[in-house]
DNA sequence: TTTAATCTTGACTAATAGTCACGAGCTATG
DNA sequence: CATAGCTCGTGACTATTAGTCAAGATTAAA
């Protein structure tokens, strides 16, 4: 092993680090409880170091939402060849979706976060890029979908777009992820055990998002309909198969470990 | 006029001052370019006397976040009395919200600033405790219109509640408007006009949200469909006759002045 | 006019983001 | 092994921020 090679793999290593310590400095205080100061006296580094890996605390913030939002990608992206109608994979993606949400809870709120415009301004525009491309591929695979189910007739679009289904269908995830603040914490003080949003969503959280989002493909005509077909037991059957490993976590009460893309 | 209530009254316009002067500076520069210092500097008064009148900068967020959306229920209240179809009133109001978010663009930017769970712990308890009942007070409203219609049998419920239904609208709601970023600012440098999300929403953002709340209500099954009705003539109606003076507003390029609740 | 009460002030502390000149220690070369 | 040169980590530094509070200014009451 060449030195220059050493030394990449030593900053590396040190970058994967400032990750890991960020990610749980997050988790555990929240945007405003996460300062450059207390993490470089985390890792034992000095706060210009951490300068010469990110160029400003949302980078370091954004790099960390892109690479959950990568993971979360790939277990969505296990429905994809399973052998079902379009609307199902669909569904089970999402279902995919939400249990890595569960098993994360940090990604949601960072996707707040960053949907604050001067947060999200002062992003590198690097990052800014490579967020966007990410997004745009998984349109473009939603919108693959989307093509099959129109070629094969489940689907059939009357003054829709595939772009404001893929819009739609993220502004309910996304609504729903920001009115539920319960589960994990961004702050550890002053939980909101006691607002009226808490109150009315007594039930079950996860079971109205998956009906609300199944009630708007029945809105769709996207067959085959809820009532034609259960998606609740696809999901409950998508969960102890597809994402048994995910299931199996939950159950322990464990959470993802964060994991950088570029090692 | 007594004494007492002079100096009271000169509190209040202070108030005032404070108020519509951090709802400019928010306007302008966004949650972070937003500082007590500046706006200190700005209205000619020490620090500290604004921290008389509120304990953070989170407070005066959160007032005129709550005074912003006091005055857009009174605006989606209009639709109430009309003669018209359960189902129908929902839409106008909605379309209200709309027109109400365009004139406003700050409400809907503060009110992601809000979900950011480190900052909304900020917030004190009695702001909070506000907020919480006046989104009560917006469901206490829905829900009437949806026992209306439960009542009229224009809507069956199969499964769902109102609280879920709710949930759902305000999901799309809050979601479409995050992630349309664009209109009015938050802070004035580096815009997003290059993103992927501006460039698949070509047309016309407004009506794909109409569109989506509507897919959502037919998938509910709530009657009159959109197939059996016309609800984006309706909107164009509402916008003419309930909302005239708001689309008057929109037309000129006026913008909604900030008015606080306790004159 | 004097006294008492009230309100306004800005200097102060403590924390923060981000910079950069310095020098410790590593590398290459004779 | 010595030394020159260079890389890269460092933490003191600037500038800005939130929020406090003793002291002084202003006003009211006697």
């Amino acid at each position: 092993m060449s030195i220059a090679s050493r030394k990449e793999r030593e900053f590396k290593d040190r970058e994967q680090l400032i990750l890991k310590t960020s990610f749980k400095m997050l988790l555990d205080e929240g945007y405003i409880g996460f300062t450059i100061d207390k993490l470089a006296k985390k890792i034992d580094y000095a706060k210009g170091t951490v300068y010469k890996h990110f160029s400003c605390k949302e980078d370091i913030l954004m790099k960390i939402l892109l690479d959950s939002s990568e993971q979360r990608m790939s277990i969505i992206d296990r429905a994809v060849d399973l052998d079902l109608p379009e609307r199902s994979r669909l569904i089970v993606s999402f279902s995919g979706a939400r249990i890595y949400n569960k098993l994360n809870p940090n990604l949601h709120k960072m996707l707040l976060i960053a949907r604050v415009e001067s947060i999200w301004n002062k992003v590198s525009r690097e990052i800014k890029l490579t967020h966007d491309e990410m997004l745009q591929r998984s349109y473009l695979r939603f919108d693959q979908l989307i093509a099959t189910a129109l070629a094969s007739g489940s689907l059939v679009l009357n003054g829709h777009c595939s772009a404001d289904i893929f819009l739609t269908l993220l502004s309910i995830n996304i609504g729903y992820s920001s009115l539920l603040r319960g589960g994990g914490s961004d702050n550890l003080q002053g939980k909101f055990h006691d607002s009226f949003i808490d109150s009315i969503v007594i039930s079950d959280a996860d079971r109205a998002l998956s009906m609300s989002l199944n009630t708007y493909l029945d809105g769709l005509n996207w067959r085959p309909l809820s009532s034609e077909y259960d998606y609740f037991a696809l999901e409950e059957e998508a969960a102890k198969t597809v994402y048994s490993d995910l299931t199996a976590m939950l159950a322990k009460g464990e959470f993802f470990e964060y994991v950088s893309n570029n090692l």
